[in-house]
DNA sequence: AGTGTTTAACCTAAATTAACCTTAAATCAA
DNA sequence: TTGATTTAAGGTTAATTTAGGTTAAACACT
């Protein structure tokens, strides 16, 4: 299932670069351009995560976050600030499962902080749903399931467990050794290979997803770029 | 490496019950019972999460973390507050890497909030310098990737090391035993010579930017003009 | 028999080592 | 004190080594 996005921006033409880019990734995303329709929209959609503009016609981004949180406390929001918003007013929502980014922003660093929030909510109901978001996948690990919109992929345990360490250092660098330690019990050299044919299985799956990599780095480890 | 844990309480059954707790979760927890050790358990241990109760001895909890915060700017905070004390003072401290838990907690609650604020910490670390600019080039270090207006160059891990320390020393000169110290971790013989490879290297691939020059300081070290 | 896992053989690319070349700085000769 | 000579630092290119990748076959469990 895909993941859904509340995103609240007034701006028409960033609104449609930055709604369209999130959807080429897989994601669902609803769009408000009014701070008014934001409530009504979160009501009628649950989406998994907010994108708020803070700046919004008629109500601003913080008091509709305020007013989505005591429906659901619990959801992560992502709010985009302009340079000239004072710190102390944003520092304040920063906090949890919040965070915010300048303006102008990236497209990549806008899909980090989204995947970072969901898999951090996600994290919290480990022991409930076991489900990892990564790209346009979701990989369910109590069915070592990993499905692709449509496709739905068996996977092993030794595959699993992969997926798992590499996405919960997802952006950052996991050493070989710690990895073949952690699945393994020990980096011998057998060991070593055998997480090389690993690696091929898991590249080809993830493969049709572009803005996903498993990048090396030789002598160090692995690199999940997401 | 284990988490440091930095854990500030006078109570001593409480404090004993949760140090156990953490440390169980694979936490390394250093703790004190008064205000006035607190600072000084900060510099010799340097932990990357505080927990404070705000009631200490002799030097309550916001003052302790206003004297770290000072060694320290970004490390997560978190406040341990009775019923009794007044929202207003505690908000005020809610910001930033900070939270804060009001008394009597769960050790679930108190293991999210950590995990939350090293996530979140973490996260802002990673992307903040992700992209730098040279010249007419981008280098995306997240992705070991180079470009030039329509071309993609894969980089190396070693590549992209040399990159950033030279980049992050821009019209200012770094020197030689520096680099090999930082990416080779000494400065042998071989290592200096592949030093010199990879320069070869890298002034290749910046050549067609003339504004762009990787100059030698004999026997000091480079001097890159952007 | 049919998965999942391990071993094996062969291949590719990055990192290191090596050999030889260039140049800046230091020394020396007039 | 200037230009020639020496020397050491660094540059270049290529060969070698090593880490890891790919594919397929062997093995081991149900």
């Amino acid at each position: 299932m895909k993941t859904k996005i509340l995103y609240a921006e007034d701006e028409p033409f960033l609104g449609k670069i930055v709604k369209e880019s999130l959807e080429s990734r897989g994601f669902e995303v609803i769009m408000v351009t009014d701070g008014k329709d934001g409530l009504v929209a979160y009501g009628q959609h649950k989406p998994d995560i907010c994108v708020l503009d803070v700046m919004l016609p008629n109500k601003d981004g913080f008091k509709l976050a305020t007013e989505i949180r005591q429906l659901n406390p619990a959801i992560p929001i992502v709010f985009l600030t302009a340079k000239t918003q004072t710190d102390d007013l944003v520092k304040g929502f920063q906090s949890g499962g919040n965070d915010y980014i300048r303006k102008p922003f990236s497209m990549e660093e806008l899909i980090i902080r989204i995947n970072n929030l969901l898999n951090l909510t996600q994290q919290k109901n480990t022991n409930v749903a076991n489900v990892i978001n990564i790209g346009k996948y979701e990989v369910f690990l109590n069915k070592y399931e990993l499905t692709n919109q449509n496709k739905t992929k068996k996977l092993s345990h030794r595959e699993a467990e992969l997926i798992k360490i590499l996405s919960e250092n997802r952006n950052s660098i996991v050493s070989r050794k710690d990895i073949l330690m952690q699945i393994w019990g020990d980096d011998s050299y057998f060991n070593s290979r055998n997480l090389d044919v690993y690696m091929t299985k898991l590249r080809e799956y993830f493969k049709d997803d572009p803005s996903l990599e498993i990048m090396t780095i030789k002598g160090v480890g692995y690199f999940f770029r997401v």
